[in-house]
DNA sequence: CCTGGCGTTGACGCCGACGTCAAGGATTAC
DNA sequence: GTAATCCTTGACGTCGGCGTCAACGCCAGG
């Protein structure tokens, strides 16, 4: 198989393959033309990178799975330094939705505060919730 | 207030508050020697900015709010635009963050998975769970 | 006068994962 | 034969928010 039926049947592109390539990841045999030659395991090292890229991991962290795969395990995942991925990546995951959802919180504030002086405001003006502008129009401009 | 001082007031740098002159956000007047000047105005427009970029604001998102400011009003969010950020932004949060618990749920899934396989294997061997390497070096290294 | 510390503009560097173009050689279809 | 399609390498572009360096101007202290 050559580069581009590989790229079709992973559903990615060439340049993504070479790209991986010189990243070390997915090593290639050569046939006598110089064109790259893969197989079937070439196929499930690239679905194990790419369900791994759909989670959000960067490339480096691929790499103990490729390794895994590579070394003849028949899942990527069944070798420590893998496991090891997963464990730091829950961490990274948990520590990022923990921000996220305190961002959340704080932002909800804010638009309940903002929403609520607007409110007011309007209630005080007397003027509609939706074009307060006391005097919006930018001077700077020209 | 020259730039440096503006500066070390917002806990920035002076680079920054020229690549936000640059994108326009923040103007500044000139002095004599072609020095920038600031005022009290632009610390709070500042403090604006930087504390939607601690929640993770693009700098785009945060014209809004500068216009807000520049226009008149006491707070950057008092300006309908600003809410409507607000409320993007919000549903941008919600999204990130169902999608970072549905990663996190199957990664913890795998791991789950991945450990117990590990676990089955050493049990089938009697081999130690750490290191269970079937024929774990890499042949190509040379 | 020299040094040091502020200011100015311009321009390149960084990171990650490729996209895209260039210029050529090989293969395949007709 | 020839056109279309595939392959090769190399190199620059992308995006955001600056960092960092270069080369220079302005001013105060000793």
């Amino acid at each position: 198989m050559r580069i581009g039926e590989l790229a079709r049947r992973v559903g990615t592109t060439t340049r993504t393959l070479r790209y991986y390539e010189s990243r070390g990841l997915l090593p290639a045999r050569r046939d006598g033309n110089g064109y790259r030659t893969y197989g079937e395991d070439d196929v499930r090292l690239l679905e194990q990178i790419r369900t791994l890229q759909d989670f959000g991991f960067e490339l480096e962290e691929t790499r103990p799975f490729v390794e895994c795969l590579r070394s003849g395990h028949p899942a990527g995942d069944s070798c420590p330094a893998s496991v090891a991925v997963y464990r730091r990546k829950l961490g990274e995951l948990d520590a990022l939705i923990g921000e996220l959802t305190s961002v959340r919180a704080q932002v909800g504030a804010e638009l309940a505060r903002a929403e609520e002086a607007m409110a007011g405001l309007a209630a005080d003006a007397g003027a509609a919730p939706d074009g307060p502008e006391p005097r919006c129009e930018l001077r700077g401009t020209g």
